[in-house]
DNA sequence: TTGTAAGCGTTATCAT
DNA sequence: ATGATAACGCTTACAA
């Protein structure tokens, strides 16, 4: 087994030379800038085509002062919070319109404090032009830190606390409500909740419509439970209350994973659904069409906040001012309603 | 609102001039090469707090020649496959290793023709130092780009066709071969399987084991469907399978979303698990505990998929040439057989 | 130990 | 339209 010697690649000065150029004639035509003649374009074209010159694009970056590159940055305790489906599909989403953008995505998770380190000094480096952050917690540091690093960052979903000026989100409260509006009209009068992380805008967001749909119907929370939006914690969840409100005849869950749970804890507690206890839960994830019963949810456009914060990233990194955007949900009926 | 002008950010000349030495030194000083005096160093650190200085990457990784990244690269035509939260697991692998050698992580979805191209000048440009390569189908034009262009690649699964080599591996057929042994142990003669794709060494070796385990008992394949790894396509090949096959008495999944369906299916036709029919599955992802029942399943190490498949791609980096690897699986009993 | 000077491969400026 | 020349910010011989 030889070791092949690397060949070196051509740099834009061969391409010149080999065109009969020079090497700013070259780089005009590259960047199929206007002030070239056709004739130079075309030999410096041919010349590319015959050496198989590709750009380095450190060398560019280090020019312009422009990464070409993107940082999707997901925190959380839990560096297995990628298991949940649906940060697959914001990522799917977001790599669709970076795509098109011919920019690269750097996934940063910040799971530890060495992670955290690592994402302050990705910032302050500009080692990214742009940043999105999603699932932050609480005050969670890398809100400040986004902030004033100075680098265009657009939040999926609002921090809890503080404002943050470039946001995409979803009506989770009215979503939420409707979930339990839902509930409501089909008779069911002892409804619970399992919450979701209530350090979260999320978690927060979703309880405090299903509170307020319960208000304005002239009933009051049941029961609630509080889980991580894990499937496990679902579980959990929903044999606490069991436990503690034996009589309830619902539960809105802040998402499906946790709806999932539930259906599974209320099976082996031998409670029929949607008979005994009707479930809805929130996302909109496949796991939902697959549950047993099919489970009523509300859906969000998942890829699309993927999409919708890379264009409002894009947008800002051109220099324009987006507005924060909030996509609509849609209440899906199924069968454990 | 003022359009606060973007204050530059100190240089290393200048943490040099205010340390009151020279460029080198502050360089060297700030790599802590040897040699450099002691007072020199502190002056330099000081200077590099006061000024609040921070290296840029990418003036470093030009003159290093090293691009402090590397590639993670998912093909697929979906770029939904994100959602199966397999990938999430294995990038919680790799991004845990990739922190320690601070690193970072580029992820490449290579979903559309677009996507290849763009793949493509990755790895021509040297934009990443490296780049791992996962779920490709039959004779992806991934693999030889991959492999010609002459950067350091391991693959995360053998291709179907070709050799490659440095690659991380689960043994596929073994465990498959384990799991039919399991459901011949159990007094089934009757045994399906759910494949998945078929023009992928995953889809092929855990045919295959299934086979061989039954050949080896004196059985024989009773009824085979194919499916796409996805859950729906699960709950078809088993709609399939009971309508082919109505007398079968166990079913191998290929992997547990389809296992997943296949439950699912089961249910739906009334059939009951594991009295009628025993389900086995392969992955051993959270669905599988939750499911209704509780699925049997082979068990792979995930994350730890991620994790060897950087540390292969840090040694090939640092010039070594570590040998292929190939994780050993796990039978996991539970309710469904 | 120290510093000077020459890269790294582009793009941007500014005369011509 | 064109081409020197100077950035871009850092590392690394090489010499002292």
């Amino acid at each position: 087994m030889t070791d092949e010697p690397t060949r070196r690649r051509p740099t834009l000065d061969e391409v010149a030379e080999r065109a009969g150029v020079s090497r700013t004639a070259a780089s005009r035509a590259l960047n199929n800038a206007p002030n070239v003649s056709r004739g130079k374009r075309d030999a410096v074209q041919r010349a590319i085509k015959e050496l198989g010159y590709i750009p380095n694009p450190t060398a560019r970056a280090l020019a312009t002062q422009q990464a070409g590159a993107v940082g999707l940055i997901i925190s959380g305790e839990d560096p297995a919070v990628l298991a949940d489906p649906f940060y697959g599909q914001v990522i799917a989403g977001v790599a669709a319109v970076l795509e098109e953008a011919d920019l690269h995505l750097v996934l940063c998770l910040a799971t530890s404090t060495r992670g955290q380190v690592r994402v302050k000094q990705l910032l302050q480096a500009r080692a990214v032009d742009g940043v999105m952050l999603m699932s932050l917690r609480g005050d969670d540091p890398l809100t400040r830190l986004a902030l004033e690093a100075d680098v265009p960052a657009v939040f999926g979903g609002k921090p809890l606390h503080g404002q943050v000026p470039y946001y995409v989100d979803v009506d989770n409260a009215s979503g939420a409500r409707e979930a339990t509006d839902h509930l409501i009209s089909l008779g069911r009068t002892r409804i619970a909740t399992i919450t979701g992380l209530l350090d979260t805008d999320v978690g927060r967001a979703r309880r405090r419509g299903y509170t307020e749909a319960l208000t304005l119907a002239g009933l009051s929370p049941h029961a609630e439970a509080a889980g991580d939006f894990t499937e496990r914690s679902g579980i959990a969840a929903m044999e606490s209350l069991l436990a503690r409100a034996p009589d309830l005849d619902a539960v809105f869950a802040a998402n499906d994973n946790m709806a999932v749970g539930a259906l599974r804890a209320l099976h082996r507690a031998g409670r029929s659904v949607p008979a005994d206890i009707a479930v809805v839960g929130f996302d909109g994830l496949t796991a939902s069409e697959i549950a047993e019963p099919a489970l009523t949810t509300v859906r969000q456009p998942i890829q699309s906040i993927g999409r919708e914060m890379t264009r409002m990233l894009l947008a800002l990194i051109a220099g324009e001012k987006p507005s924060p955007l909030i996509l609509p949900t849609t209440l899906i009926r199924r069968d454990s309603t």
